[in-house]
DNA sequence: TTATATACATAAGAAACTTGGGTATATTTT
DNA sequence: AAAATATACCCAAGTTTCTTATGTATATAA
């Protein structure tokens, strides 16, 4: 991922996730977005995104469609329907993981707080 | 750690900071804190928790102190100053790394809001 | 007496990541 | 024009962290 060592699977939530929000995004594109979007503090690295995204791609969440542009080939990922229901069922258990480490981490923690 | 197959490195970080609150924990009662504190939805094995305990030890982060109640051992560990310093290292990298997660996430999330 | 709880530990394997390559085109900088 | 950066894909070796499965030992509950 980046400088963090942190994360283990929420990779495959953020890309899910993005997926659900923009429909089509090429691996460079998703790159590109967490590091706008976390002002340069994450960035995934291809190392970690390219093998990610294929195994998504082999458990039938995400489906792909190679375009040409500038003579330059873009693969294009989007959601399956399993891929549609998966994102939904991640974002809970990660969401629920980290009202779990909140509740660890910071003691006087209660859901609805900041 | 669980069932949650979610983010790595956070145990580490979950061990020094119920050591920085406690002064004095065993293995065990550290696993035991976690399930009470989550309701039993992050159970730390014994198989992630004892490595991670040898490993902060090695690092210099925690020291031991071997005591005997009833008839059984227990090792107890507690920060040393170095380990008095990572946790707020870690602490913070923790929080800014969720802060990342909830931006990625949720395009509508704001620090400081639920 | 069998199972569960307490309390430590290790070891093999799986999974996710980092690091370091490799290929290729397009654009910007020197 | 050459070099560097940006765009765009990919793989493989190695590291770290975790899971799963064991092993040892005592105490208590069913």
């Amino acid at each position: 991922m980046s400088n963090n060592n942190l994360i283990k699977g929420s990779l495959q939530t953020i890309i899910l996730k993005l997926l659900e929000e923009n429909d089509k995004m090429y691996g460079y594109e998703i790159t590109q977005r967490v590091k706008e979007l976390t002002e340069g503090e994450i960035k995934i690295t291809e190392g970690a995104l390219y093998p990610a995204l294929h195994k998504l791609e082999a458990e039938g969440l995400l489906t792909t469609e190679i375009q040409q542009v500038d003579n330059r080939v873009r693969k294009y990922y989007s959601l399956t329907k399993n891929g549609q229901k998966e994102v939904s069922a991640k974002m809970s258990e990660l969401q629920s993981f980290v009202g779990n480490l909140q509740r660890i981490l910071d003691p006087d923690w209660k859901p609805g707080l900041a």
